[in-house]
DNA sequence: GGGGACGGTGATACTTAGTGTCAAATCCGC
DNA sequence: GCGGATTTGACACTAAGTATCACCGTCCCC
């Protein structure tokens, strides 16, 4: 994984150097969705600017993706690659990810219906997952 | 429709103040999504945190609704109170609410598969109005 | 192997959106 | 009009992210 995203990388014309490889071991070392700050405290020897740097253009590669909160922070976490959207669990903050045909069709129809040539979506779910439900 | 938030935040138990009635005003008055900084600018009169605690308490009553733009940045609308999802034009910043049962019965079907009690969910679709595609 | 060119990095300052604090002003019921 | 609760404004602060700019490293051409 930290190998289809290295070579990512260097096939889009970005080099692969060592600090971009140091910011992908974190992130793949990162169990749950993570923030700018946490990822850069783990990375001490790395600017602040080279990793908020890095994970745009992680995020551009589709290497990670952004998740909105619910309060209006953000997180990112490894994406797997496919066209998804998220679970959000407000209590303990993991993240599941679906896709579903019906979904994307429902909102293509949408946009279709009102004459929108749709370039991107986003849908976020948030709630309570098995774990958290009492 | 500026009576019944008014009337919806004296029914809240909030007060109708001076302050709160020219903001409802300025936002009343304005026929596209607008940031904060705009309003403020509107109502020079009007401390911008007063301005932001409004916008809150607005977005709260679900009298105004939050739009998460593509590139990260915030706007706000007028909200029509019922339910619903956004088309957002990225050529020209406008916004079209679209509701369908469809979509949130699929949002529903994705949340109970994954064993979530869904508590919210936001759907916002980029893309370009019938006026920009060119 | 030497030297540009250019992409990448770090430090730092800045921006944007929003929150916390606290005293003063305002509002509403009485 | 009075008093207590709410609201407001000013201001300082935080958090997330961007801009700038000098420096570094690596690749490529000779």
């Amino acid at each position: 994984m930290a190998t289809d995203s290295a070579a990512r990388i260097e096939d889009t014309g970005h080099r692969l150097t060592a600090t971009r490889r140091a910011v992908l071991d974190a992130i793949a070392g990162s169990p749950r969705p993570f923030t700018i700050e946490e990822l850069s405290e783990r990375l001490p020897d790395i600017g602040r600017a080279t990793v908020f740097r890095t994970v745009k253009l992680l995020h551009e590669l589709d290497i990670v993706c952004r998740l909105p909160l619910e309060d209006g922070g953000v997180r990112y976490q490894r994406a797997s690659g496919e066209h998804h959207h998220h679970l959000i669990c407000g209590g303990c903050g993991a993240v599941a990810e679906f896709s579903d045909p019906a979904l994307d069709a429902a909102i293509e129809r949408n946009a279709a219906a009102a004459g929108f040539a749709l370039d991107a979506h986003s849908a976020e779910l948030y709630g309570r997952c098995v774990a958290c439900r009492g």
